[in-house]
DNA sequence: ATTATTGATTAGCCTAATCTAATTCTAATG
DNA sequence: CATTAGAATTAGATTAGGCTAATCAATAAT
């Protein structure tokens, strides 16, 4: 059984591999996205490789293996059926699951996630919207929509899913309502990278930066006629 | 925060001093008890001392401070509390819950301990009949009567509390009634060191050994005469 | 085609937690 | 009170995971 640690850069190596399109994972990235020196991964990678986990050149990333996907998924999965858990029934708000989620994922049984799924009618995405891979670690299909940064004015655009990691980003955004399954209106787009769009019932519009749009992915439902796409 | 290795160390010495009503833990028997060497014990006890968990002497063993106690009664509320989540919500049977709540003790936050807790209607003992601390980590005051062996025939005896920590042995007592709230009947105490009792509505009677006995605590509801004391 | 810049790796060290082997202490016994 | 058996500690090594400083590779720019 890999230590947490392997499992967390497991994890994080299928993240990143999963947002690039399956693209090789650079050892920097992975140094960035978990907070390590460099040398810190090169030797970690190594280690994943000698185990079996990734499939790594020097100079030149990794990908996962198969016995590392199955890892990495199996986090992924534990992660947001935790999640779910901890909003449905113990009422955390979006925001604040996921450092529980980050911990526990390591350690809980299968048969504790079983119970989870199970207590929760075996849901397929999580409140962020992202898809729970089942049991027998399939990524449940599902449309992921386009970075909200990617629509024009006028669009109607029904939110998919939003980036879990930021606890600030997130109350932000919940707080007015940018979460998943809500439409948003999209009111404009700067030319400098701001984007602003109105949820319903709101009379305020929400101004996102670029580097925040980006983290929430949504899907357009009407153009600018009011027809359904 | 204390690595959950140090966590595990305070956990053990607490149970072993509450086991002897707060004699000194020798480094001996946290080695026995956790499964590590007698020089690793030693280093720990050092560990501990200069992190202030522990007063230590060295040939003399260790008493928790009150940190230490702290520590460890946090742990011991986590895992009760999971261990009667567990049991109550997702049907975990008492001697499944013991390795889950031993991992997850140390990584679930306060604030999950108290939906735990919360949900479970502030419980004062768990599924063996172990008592819960407070979230103010008191110990609720219960009687915890004497060990099964302590006993003499003919006395009925109500079962207050069964070890957790053996699953085989758990699983053989509770499949035939050996659990807490049950009542039994003292048939036969053997000189050899061997206790034999009958469970209501078991027409068959269960025996057993001095050292399994110690693991089963009761207190008699009536003398052989039938009169209540 | 050579050089500069950026990114990745190697070398060497550190800490936590463990081990085995050797030593030293304590307590009990003659 | 001297001896000795058993416990406890010290000494020294190992492994995992991390760091800094130094070197090396790949690519981009002259």
């Amino acid at each position: 059984m890999p230590s947490t640690v392997i499992e967390d850069y497991l994890k994080a190596i299928y993240e990143l591999q999963t947002e690039y399109n399956g693209a090789r994972v650079r050892t920097s990235q992975i140094a960035d996205y978990l907070g390590v020196t460099a040398p810190t991964a090169t030797s970690m990678f190594s280690t994943l490789e000698s185990n079996g986990f990734v499939e790594y050149e020097k100079y030149n990333g990794a990908v996962l293996s198969e016995e590392g996907e199955r890892v990495a998924l199996r986090l992924v999965r534990n992660h947001r059926l935790l999640e779910t858990y901890l909003t449905a029934e113990f009422g955390y708000r979006l925001s604040d699951v996921h450092d529980e989620a980050d911990r526990l994922e390591h350690h809980i049984s299968d048969r504790f996630a079983a119970c989870l799924a199970d207590e929760l009618g075996d849901p397929t995405t999580d409140p962020h919207g992202a898809p729970i891979p089942t049991s027998s670690l399939d990524v449940p299909e599902r449309p992921r929509g386009e970075k909200l940064s990617a629509f024009d004015e006028g669009e109607t655009v029904v939110v998919l899913e939003v980036d879990d990691r930021d606890e600030e980003l997130l109350e932000y955004l919940s707080s007015r309502q940018v979460v998943p399954e809500t439409e948003l209106t999209i009111e404009s787009v700067a030319p400098f990278g701001m984007i602003t769009v109105r949820p319903p019932g709101h009379d305020d519009s929400v101004s996102l930066p670029d580097d925040v749009a980006r983290l929430v992915r949504g899907t357009s439902v009407m153009d600018s006629d009011g027809t359904h796409i």
